[in-house]
DNA sequence: ATTGAAATGCAAATGATTTGCATTCTCAAG
DNA sequence: CTTGAGAATGCAAATCATTTGCATTTCAAT
């Protein structure tokens, strides 16, 4: 037993939401209503087998997308809102770490914080 | 009153260290030992005030440092320790969210995730 | 010296996530 | 088919970093 009916459920949210989502998001759309330690449980079971990943902010909780997708963010640092975009400029970088540090690189965060549409004033 | 005795200090702990600090490390660090609330407190005045910056990674506390620093950092995900670099390219980009996006980039984030020299085999 | 706003200390609350433990499920072996 | 061990689940309590409420203290301006 591993990849079960919950986990399957919520692997398949996630693979079909078109943007990151919160534990608690999953939990809610998941019509079948597992317990939400178990919600937590699938997404360390999928992390761990590197379907999905996750990324945290300054506060608020941690959104969850597939594997598949390459995401980098908006986080407004006034009302928590992010929005996503997929242009990646990492790759340059890795070189030079690799060249400067013993680190193995599995993945990398980069996100603008800044104000949101609705924030900035004006 | 707003810099008090207790944020200059705290100020000061953060702009002299060469590396980015938890505010545990703040307190112990502080030799007249402010109460932990009041170093929060002041962390979050300094940070509103734009004298120091945070980074929070998948687990742990937050860190610390000094706005006149630009750090980007390694982070392992097996035992959370954290080394700085500073080669920025995110100004590469910033060009670009202007032009697709209505968001007033203020800071941003950039890290590599993966394992550190002692964490990763061999 | 008086006063009021802001800072501090202390303890309790918070929010997201994790954990312990009893119960239930699954599936391969007999 | 029965059985049993090893997962997975549900539930409640615990965790961890951080925040908050409230009583008390500090400080600068009058
Ligand atoms: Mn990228
Ligand atoms: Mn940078
Ligand atoms: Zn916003
Ligand atoms: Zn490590």
């Amino acid at each position: 037993m591993e990849l079960t009916k919950w986990r399957e459920e919520i692997l398949k949210i996630i693979e079909k939401s078109k943007k990151p989502l919160t534990a608690e998001e999953i939990y809610k759309i998941n019509k079948f209503k597992p317990n939400f330690s178990t919600v937590y449980r699938a997404l360390k079971f999928l992390e761990e087998k590197n379907l999905i990943k996750s990324i945290s902010f300054d506060k608020g909780p941690k959104y969850f997308y597939s594997s598949k997708k390459h995401y980098h963010f908006l986080y407004c640092t006034n009302c928590g809102k992010i929005e996503v975009f997929n242009k990646c400029i990492a790759s340059q970088l890795e070189n030079f770490i690799y060249k400067n540090f013993k680190f193995q690189i599995t993945d990398h965060v980069f996100y603008f914080k800044g104000l949101c549409e609705n924030c900035k004033e004006g």
